[in-house]
DNA sequence: TATGAATGAGTATTCATTCAT
DNA sequence: AATGAATGAATACTCATTCAT
């Protein structure tokens, strides 16, 4: 979201580009719309003009952040060659976002520990469809590793259990290193021989 | 924090009662003192003249809740009979009370989502000290396993980032049970079974 | 004001009625520009674009109304056969104008109660003088009424102020129908009553 | 309300007494909540914790003046030798009330062109309920006229539309006067002759 | 003629905190 | 210890109006 590439931003993206700044800085309600607006170069009305509210504005940054995280992630798992490789890409390319874009993340992680109130219901929704598409990806990848016999047999239901305990290391990791500021590398080398050792199958991609 | 034991409460135990409430359910931001007040059943002026600020009120509650979630901890993990028996029971004392004090943990996390603002000092010390303390306890007792032998061998330096990945399991468990409103069974299991796999030796607690 | 003749309705009638039935139902302050544009299907520029302000609006339809309601009520007026009958064609007119057009006629209450603020200086003596003449009309009726004895003799300068009062008493039904939800009929015909009993000659309408 | 006896004047009556001032100048919406804070010596947030709300503080002052307008009346028309002059006196209370009180008769009828969005229901139910003793208080005199013979007779019903005729008349000539500018007197004369005319029998009060 | 993005001054209301009692 | 009336700075949101197209 930083810093737009062409020289000419439209009003809408720089008003995100500051709300993400400032939300990340100081937190959702210690961010005065008028801080967003004269960081963003536009008038005070402007920003309610173009997200109706405040909250709204949070709302859709948090899609375009689970967005680009989902994106990029569906584009890294792209290249495995086998289903435990595909989890193992997930999980780097969550900590390449958490390095990346850390205030999306911070943001994200805020929002949610509080439930919208007047945000627009269509914007909320999505959210939530995208939340599952962006756990259902991981769910799929390690049903492949199943199929291919990278990942050793799991019972049936476990697949799904093991996605969500993955998603909880990935943002309790993030919840780590953004509010405790524990360092990144560790925790993602923990994550990864953690994922490995729940999952690997003695052989591990087939054909290796 | 709930219900005070003694058959008067008293007006601060009522105060912290019910600000733990209504943070849960609304939010720091987003609770009024006067709310607190009311449902404390105690004038406007009361609460800050037991806790000085609305932002204190907050710390003080984070540090309760980590107290007596490392006090819970500390006493369940004492009856381990070995490290990893004791890690186990670490993970279980932590989903047990976020079963019986969902709402401290809550506001736990939101908490640390925003740097401290107008914050006493010394709590606030206090309160990362107190962070520490309950991390290098989990960090203890995979070392005891490593002596005894119920873990298997980690390389020196390890035993801190396994403890780290384990506690970024745990918040993040608790993170998706309370904000995303997943099952927390499902998700106890999945932290057993991977911290087993990740640490345990063959032969499981020695003697056994 | 309400739907005009034509087939296709000029933007200028869509924003009259529109405002309108605005005004009546949420007052003028109450009522955003871009309420009544988007009522009449019309962007925000075009409401100013054609009235050059809020107030004029308001303005230009307390002129319509008033001018309304004196076309109406001279047209009837004309049919008199005395002066007498003149008073009751004129207090007929009234209420009719009050069934048929309640919101103009509230409108013209509500606006009355706030002096102009920005209004066209020109279009706000136009209203007064406008005023006047419907209330002059009232009182030549009176006249005729003394000269073709329909109407019982009355002292210098006390024509003038019969009208005002049948005026009083007309504004003050509309205000107790269209504020205190009272009934129209009854006060129409107390209004002729109390009229015919102030006014009457033993002999009615001469000849008759 | 204006200016109160003592020299100490609470907070809440000068908030009443500023807006008084205010509302009756400007007109409600015109008004800043800060106007009245500033007039009446205390800060902004004091008109709201006394009234909860602007819209609030416009319902208590229409009550006090409709009560007011009540008590006065009722005193004088105790005066009363027959029904005929109690409707005498009725009327004079009016115009008396109107002499002294101009701008909290003005905030009434400006109050009552708006329906209340945010007024307490309790507080509008107060109001309606005030307004109907102080209609039912003049068809009361009415038929104590009727009684003592003063009052010529009437068919049955028709009491309460004689009262509602004369107070659109009242209320009428107070909006001719405040919104018109039309002189007071000659409208007290003609209410007053108009009543007698509707309502006198020939020999007036029993016994005089 | 018509538009609608953008404005920015204006405002009711909130709320943590103070302090006299 | 406890109160609650009073504060006043802070703020999200409104909305009439402008102007480039």
């Amino acid at each position: 979201m930083n810093s737009q590439s062409g020289e000419t931003m439209g009003k809408v993206e720089a008003i995100l580009d500051a709300a993400s700044t400032l939300f990340a800085k100081k937190g959702f309600d210690q961010t005065a719309v008028s801080e967003i607006a004269s960081l963003a170069g536009v008038a005070n009305g402007t920003v309610i003009y173009h997200f109706k509210s405040k909250e709204n504005l949070l709302y859709v940054m948090s899609w375009f952040t689970l967005n680009s995280l989902h994106r990029r992630t569906r584009m890294e798992v792209a290249g495995a060659s086998c289903g435990l490789e595909g989890v193992d890409l997930y999980i780097r390319a969550f900590f390449g976002y958490l390095e990346d874009q850390p205030n999306q993340l911070l943001i994200y992680l805020q929002n949610s520990t509080t439930g919208g109130r007047h945000a627009d219901p269509l914007l909320l929704s999505n959210l939530v469809a995208l939340r599952t598409r962006y756990l259902e990806m991981l769910t799929e990848v390690v049903r492949e590793g199943l199929a291919d016999e990278s990942i050793a047999p799991l019972e049936a239901g476990v697949p799904d259990d093991v996605a969500r305990g993955i998603q909880s290391l990935l943002f309790g990791a993030a919840w780590m290193v953004l509010c405790h500021h524990e360092k990144r590398e560790p925790l993602l080398r923990e994550a990864l021989a953690t994922a490995y050792m729940r999952l690997a199958a003695e052989a591990r991609c087939p054909g290796s």
